[in-house]
RNA sequence: GGUCUUGUGGCCGAGUGGCUAGGCAGAGCUCUGCAAAAGCUUCCACAGCGGUUCGAAUCCGCUCGAGACCUCCA
């Protein structure tokens, strides 16, 4: 079975062919590093994580492309057009440069935390001045873009003519039309300039208060909102590469530029297939800067922020993001990621017992064949659900069936010989691949040297000595006052004992 | 105003024509010295009204509600 992936530039599942297999190019739009990373932030860079493993574990040779938006990109609230990264700078008496890295740095250490791989590439805009300078040339050279003032716009009316002919026009991906867009009464800066109001900046000039500023053919300024991705993605993957992923809001206008760009300097659509995650929610009302409902990752970790009842630990997170589909809103509450937070505990806990477990005595043959056939029905669907979209809800549903069966092989409810050997030794590779390789969940308990658990096992002796003594007293003592360190012991089937960290 | 998405049980969330999604919470039971953990069972759905169909949460229409983009935004 093929994977099928939901292509916003069709609207509907395709099936994904890479155009020079074994080779995939992705490009995903990263962080602005002008401010901290918030849970909002969190979805498409976990999302896009699991779909580089899964191509990767699919044998594609992925070159995952990440870029950081560090040269600043106006901010049009006021009268005066400001740049956010430099203003900040200034109130936090910071260089541009220092701001950015420290921003750089932390979301760094978000992605690390969420068990993200990183990027093969990470480009930062302010290292591709010379790259966007070149194209906007070509652009103009071109004739679809024109000088205003220091400024160059990008001619959008002539580029939707013109390529509207070769069935590529402005809007194609959001589905927009340019005569809608005519209709908007908004007031923006520097309208006068352009010819159309829908024409977008490659390059603005910059008023004499900015500090990050670069020279260019039509003097000093900065590059506009959209022409970094063109060019870095352009750069590092070519002119036509397999995916382009990022968040839905921005496909208009950022990601219609984008093409419209790369188009006119490539003479192709840059990807085959545009990959879109949707927004997490608050109270039903989308995470952003803007609605003032944000909850930093850093908050979120530490649980300092009134929104949250407790700290979340990344992997609570990362589980939560994956327990529903990608292209699917997801509400933010303190119920639903307490919900994640217990169901990720249980799945994981099952998951690392039975990953443990030699089962030596099985045979060839299931002694309960109507399990074994489920097991492998279950299993089996794990790949046909990634293969539909990357549906990992789907996938995650189905552990949780076969969690109650590694359960009870362990409690003995189920002999273990229900299941062929054959059938049990599938299951573990799957569900490591699945559970560890592609959703890149991973143990968080903190790892000790063998100490703790030692002095864990004395102690679950002298109260086994205890309870035999029917000293309940002291065996209750034992679990309480662990229990109170967060330690909590479970007592088994066959009267051994065991313990998890909370 | 334009473009588009969406409305599933207490909460989160899969599901596009017929079969229990799943998780968390609630209830009961088993196990246990008591608990916890685990297992088993169970309650609670498909916004409303029409239509298509043998059959609809799933397709169509209308009504009502929610949201996103059109401006930096994952």
């Amino acid at each position: 079975m093929s994977l099928k992936v939901y292509n916003s530039l069709s609207r509907q599942k395709e099936i994904f062919t890479a155009i020079n297999a074994p080779y995939v190019g992705m490009y995903v739009c990263g962080p602005t590093v002008s401010g901290e990373s918030h849970l909002g932030h969190a979805r498409p860079f976990i999302s896009f994580d699991v779909i580089y493993r899964y191509l990767m574990h699919l044998g594609y040779k992925v070159r995952y492309v990440r870029n950081i938006t560090d040269a600043g990109h106006f901010e049009e609230e006021g009268r005066e057009a400001t740049d956010k990264i430099s203003e900040k700078a200034v109130l936090e008496k910071l260089e541009p440069m220092e701001l950015v890295q420290k921003y750089t740095n932390l979301y760094h250490w978000a992605m690390s935390k969420f068990n993200n791989l990183p990027p093969n590439i990470e480009p930062t805009a302010t290292g591709h001045i010379v790259e966007q300078i070149e194209m906007i040339k070509k652009i103009i050279a071109d004739g679809y873009a024109y000088e205003a003032n220091g400024s160059v716009y990008f001619d959008v009316e002539k580029y939707n003519t013109d390529f509207s002919k070769k069935g590529m026009p402005y809007g194609m991906l959001s589905g927009r039309n340019i005569e809608d867009q005519q209709d908007t009464t908004r007031e923006l800066d520097n309208q006068e300039e352009k010819r159309n109001r829908n024409d977008f900046a490659l390059w603005k000039s910059a008023p004499v208060e900015h500090i990050m500023r670069w020279q260019s053919p039509w003097g000093e300024g900065f590059p506009g909102w959209h022409i970094e991705c063109s060019a870095m993605s352009t750069k590092y993957l070519g002119s036509e590469f397999d995916i382009h992923g990022g968040g839905m809001d921005l496909q208009f206008p950022h990601h219609e530029c984008e093409i419209a760009q790369s188009t006119v300097c490539n003479h192709k659509s840059p990807a085959k297939y545009w990959l879109h995650n949707n927004m997490i929610t608050i109270q039903g009302k989308k995470m952003g800067k803007s609605y003032n409902n944000v909850i930093k990752l850093t908050e979120l970790f530490s649980g300092d922020s009134p929104i949250l009842s407790q700290p979340y630990s990344p992997m609570t997170i990362r589980f939560f993001i994956l327990q529903s589909h990608y292209r699917g809103t997801l509400d933010f509450s303190n119920e639903a990621l307490q919900a994640s937070e217990k169901a990720f505990k249980r799945l994981w806990e099952a998951h690392e017992w039975f990953a443990k477990q030699v089962f030596e005595n099985n045979t060839a043959a299931a002694t309960d064949t109507a399990l074994d056939e489920k097991v492998n029905q279950l299993v089996a669907e794990f790949s046909e659900f990634m293969n539909d979209d990357f549906n990992s809800a789907k996938v995650i549903a189905n552990i949780f069936e076969l969690v109650p069966i590694i359960n009870s092989i362990k409690d003995k409810h189920i002999q273990a010989a229900a299941l062929s050997s054959k059938t049990l030794a599938h299951m573990q590779t799957e569900l490591k691949v699945f559970i560890e390789s592609i959703f890149g969940l991973i143990n968080e308990r903190p790892s000790d040297e063998g100490q703790l658990d030692g002095v864990l096992q004395l102690l679950m002796d002298i109260r086994k000595d205890a309870k035999s003594r029917k000293d309940f007293l002291t065996s209750d003592k034992i679990r309480n006052e662990l229990a109170g360190l967060g330690i909590q012991l479970k007592d088994e089937k066959e009267g051994g004992t065991s313990y998890t960290i909370v």
